[in-house]
RNA sequence: GCCGCGGUGGUGAAAUGGUAGACACGGGGGCCUUAAGAGCCCUUGCCUUUACCGGCGUGGGGGUUCGAGUCCCCCCCGCGGCACCA
């Protein structure tokens, strides 16, 4: 009597049967070589998980499924990402608590992935809003601030007036709230920051050293943007106070004809003239009031002040007017630079718009000496020197680096670099995070909450409605009783909280030690576990993934650790994208949901459409009609299954097609080429399936490496192979391909004539490599020897392969 | 503009410099069935052809090679990151 494949009769049985047997449960004291296999965690906002967000996981699951019946001792966690923007603002739309509605949410994850049948080890589950978890956040803080890693400035930072909070640089895309899309406005404000600059050159440097997807380390070394230069530094004409720029290409700077500065640079005030005061502070307060974007689109059409001051070239006395203007960036290089018109886009803009002189110190390739006086002329890139004293001649490159070597030796400049990365903003005008664990005290000023009183507990008597002040301002409690660490007169506490970023920073360090009461984590545990052998996620080149490298080189710096790289390999993995081609989304109403499909299909057809839909990295749409298909796979795999079993071993054809899938599916795992490997799955089982006949052994081959794939189903299958009481599936030993079976007895011989395909020979695997032997052969063809009747002139062998013909 | 990744059938896609299109989806035809569905079988890059044979074919143009989707040069297009960064 033959079973009928029905998924939900077999899936929530052996999820239960897992579960009980703790099998997922990693080894702190195991002498097994370790594998950390994590995706990133899930984001539990408004909205349930759906099939897109599977993609990763899964693919985490195969690939610690693998792992784990390969022999590793293998740490597989879960956690949640559960503060945040999102979460408080789906809480305010619903008019809930954020701590409700993100109980809520992660309850249905919970759901959504078991009845995937992810294996996890549940016991570490973290949740970054959980006050056992978020405690030592605030103590991982506070060790910053001792390191001078944290600390608090009054800065020009990036504020979102619909969000009512500041944002890192790295939230702001195109000038816009990553999360709103409102354009951002500039505000001075006191905030709490991370010295993630004091550790650009190693971020860069270790770039090299981790097997990260090009893209991500591109977009990583953008962001750091390491650019060698030069400050120089001017005399002003009639004061004492000089003005120092910030240049890589100073090999023009016989050409240089006026100096410009930020609006917000603090020497403005001092070397503005009375008769200019009042047009340089008008310009200073419309600057003020546009928002970053209005300020990026003026591109050609510049704006700007002079202040009446001149700064004096040394190279040729030349007095260069000092100007203010909102292209220059107070927060890059000094806030002030040097400009150069005849061979800079934006000095030449900036120039001809207010009748600044152009001087040309650069003949390019076209030959051109006229003076400049069109933007086509100006010579940015490629060229030499002219009208440039000593460095007349010299090709600009050339030229830069002996301007370089003259400004240093005459004294009034210095070879620095720069990086485009700014220190990390970290504090947020927002309820739902952890609170900055800090207390100020007029006498004292900022100092840590004293350790043994972590956590500072989110109070729960606020009207967390955004109005541009942290709500915790409103909570009657919070401020009750504080007093300062140091005088222990009265003070009062931060009410700012952090950024959702530092919790998922150090997230996968508490995986590792996720019950610790005493520590954030045992340093022999991290030190055992990390780095992360495989990190599975999205592209987060710019935020999480160079924050938690800045953590882990930090903490290791203060002896916390003892590892460079948190994240040995990262994977990204691609979208899904609804069956109309648009990102899944309630508005559209293409969003399929896990549960559904599982209902309908079963989680094991869910898993392996999603690995065979296309490569692992690449963004794809659903196809209603794949899921079918692979449906239709598992229910011929099911029935084949179900057919008597021969006892003879296989034959040499079996054996050649078992090995094959053995090597084949397991590189594919390992390199995470998983489209491939289930590809490879249905070969094999068109192979079987046309011989009509199927050995024990081969099932039981078949079923070990299908479990990582589809979990329940083989896991069914192989109980009714091997009874009731036989161990589970997975916990049995990975297969081992045999070189000896991968050797076949008759080698096809490709022949070509002038490279194109003409036929093909089948030889004993004896004469495969004998020349002479295949030449005749071929010849002997009626076919090929009409195609080379013409004659011969030449022969290529490679052994085994091809023997091509050149006429 | 700079940096990175891509461009292969109707579709998703395979191919250590060595038979391009594996494996699927979709399509066409057939078997089974009163019928539908399921299942099974055949077929499916384009052109020519009843068929065979052949020709063409991996964004475009050059090159290296006995042989190029793959390597090199130039160009076009798409996606992603950065961008008034001096």
């Amino acid at each position: 009597m033959q079973k009928k494949y029905i998924p939900s009769d077999i899936e929530a049985k052996w999820q239960k049967i897992w579960d009980e047997s703790g099998m997922y449960t990693a080894d702190d004291s195991s002498s097994k070589p370790k594998r950390f296999v994590m995706e990133m965690l899930p984001y539990p906002s408004g909205a349930s998980l759906h099939v897109g967000h599977m993609l990763g996981y899964v693919a985490t699951d195969v690939y610690a499924r693998f792992s784990r019946m390969s022999g590793y001792n293998v740490l597989r966690p879960v956690g949640w990402d559960a503060f945040g923007l999102p979460a408080e603002n789906y809480a305010i739309k619903t008019q809930t608590l954020p701590q409700e509605s993100t109980a809520a949410a992660i309850k249905a994850s919970i759901e959504q992935l078991k009845r995937t049948g992810m294996g996890y080890d549940w016991a570490r589950e973290v949740n970054t809003s959980d006050p056992d978890y978020y405690k030592w956040t605030q103590w991982l803080f506070i060790q910053f601030y001792k390191e001078g890693l944290a600390y608090k400035k009054t800065a020009a930072v990036n504020w979102c007036p619909k969000d009512q909070t500041v944002l890192a640089n790295e939230q702001v895309i195109d000038g816009k709230c990553e999360r709103c899309d409102t354009e951002v406005e500039q505000k001075e404000l006191e905030q709490w920051f991370m010295a993630i600059t004091k550790y650009a050159d190693e971020l860069l440097e270790d770039l090299d050293h981790i097997d990260w997807p090009a893209s991500t380390k591109a977009a990583q070394r953008n962001w750091i943007g390491r650019k060698e230069g030069i400050e120089i530094t001017y005399a002003i004409d009639g004061s004492d106070e000089t003005v120092t720029v910030f240049t890589t290409r100073p090999d023009t700077n016989f050409g240089a004809t006026f100096i410009a500065m930020a609006p917000e640079h603090p020497l403005v005030e001092k070397i503005t003239t009375p008769e200019n005061q009042k047009s340089v502070s008008d310009y200073i307060e419309s600057v003020k009031n546009k928002t970053e974007l209005a300020r990026e689109s003026e591109g050609k059409d510049k704006t700007g002040v002079f202040t009446g001051s001149f700064a004096i070239n040394p190279l040729n006395g030349a007095k260069m007017p000092i100007w203010i203007s909102d292209f220059v960036l107070s927060g890059y290089g000094t806030g002030a630079l040097v400009g150069v018109p005849g061979h800079d886009m934006r000095d030449f803009d900036f120039a001809f718009k207010f009748g600044l002189p152009i001087v040309r110190v650069v003949i390019g390739s076209d030959g051109d000496t006229s003076p400049i006086t069109s933007a086509a002329q100006v010579q940015e890139e490629e060229g030499k020197m002219i009208n440039s004293g000593f460095l007349d001649g010299m090709d600009i490159h050339a030229a830069t680096e002996k301007m370089m070597d003259h400004i240093e030796k005459e004294g009034y400049g210095k070879r620095v670099v720069s990086y485009h990365l700014r220190d990390w903003l970290i504090s947020r005008q927002r309820y739902w995070g952890a609170p900055v664990p800090m207390i100020y005290c007029e006498k004292d000023g900022w100092n840590p909450v004293p350790e043994s009183e972590l956590p500072v507990l989110l109070p729960t008597d606020v009207d967390f409605q955004p109005t541009g002040e942290s709500p915790i301002t409103r909570s009657k409690t919070f401020q009750e009783g504080v007093t300062c660490p140091v005088c222990h007169g009265n003070a009062r506490r931060e009410v700012d909280t952090l950024d959702t970023f530092v919790d998922s920073s150090w997230y996968f360090l508490r995986y590792c030690d996720a019950s610790n009461t005493k520590e954030a984590f045992a340093k022999e545990k991290v030190d055992k576990w990390m780095p992360v052998d495989l990190y599975i996620g999205g592209d987060h080149a710019t935020t999480h993934l160079i924050f938690a490298r800045f953590f882990v080189k930090a903490l290791r710096d203060m002896g916390l650790l003892s590892f460079d790289e948190p994240f040995a390999r990262f994977f990204k993995n691609g979208h899904i994208l609804g069956e109309d081609n648009r990102k899944m989304s309630k508005r559209w109403g293409n969003v399929i949901n896990p549960l559904d499909l599982i209902t309908k299909f079963g989680a094991d057809t869910m898993r392996m459409y999603e690995m065979f839909m296309g490569p692992l990295e690449d963004s794809k749409s659903w196809s209603t009609s794949g899921v079918e298909g692979i449906y239709r796979f598992l229910n011929r795999v099911w029935t084949l299954m179900q057919t008597e079993a021969t006892d003879a071993t296989p034959d040499k054809e079996a054996l050649f097609m078992m090995h094959t899938s053995i090597k084949k599916i397991t590189d594919d795992i390992e390199a995470l080429q998983v489209n491939t490997a289930v590809s490879h799955f249905m070969k094999w089982y068109n192979f079987l399936s046309e011989r009509k006949h199927i050995s024990q052994e081969e099932k039981e081959i078949f079923l070990k490496l299908l479990a990582p794939f589809a979990p329940h189903m083989s896991e069914e299958l192989w109980h009714d192979l091997k009874g009731e009481a036989a161990e589970s599936i997975h916990k049995q030993s990975w297969p081992v391909s045999d070189n000896q079976y991968l050797a076949r007895n008759e080698a096809l011989i490709v022949v070509q004539v002038n490279g194109k395909l003409r036929g093909n020979l089948t030889v004993e695997n004896s004469e495969a490599g004998d020349q002479a032997k295949v030449e005749a052969l071929a010849r002997q063809d009626a076919k090929i020897s009409s195609w080379i009747s013409t004659g011969v002139k030449k022969v290529i062998f490679v052994p085994g392969k091809i023997i091509n013909f050149v006429v």
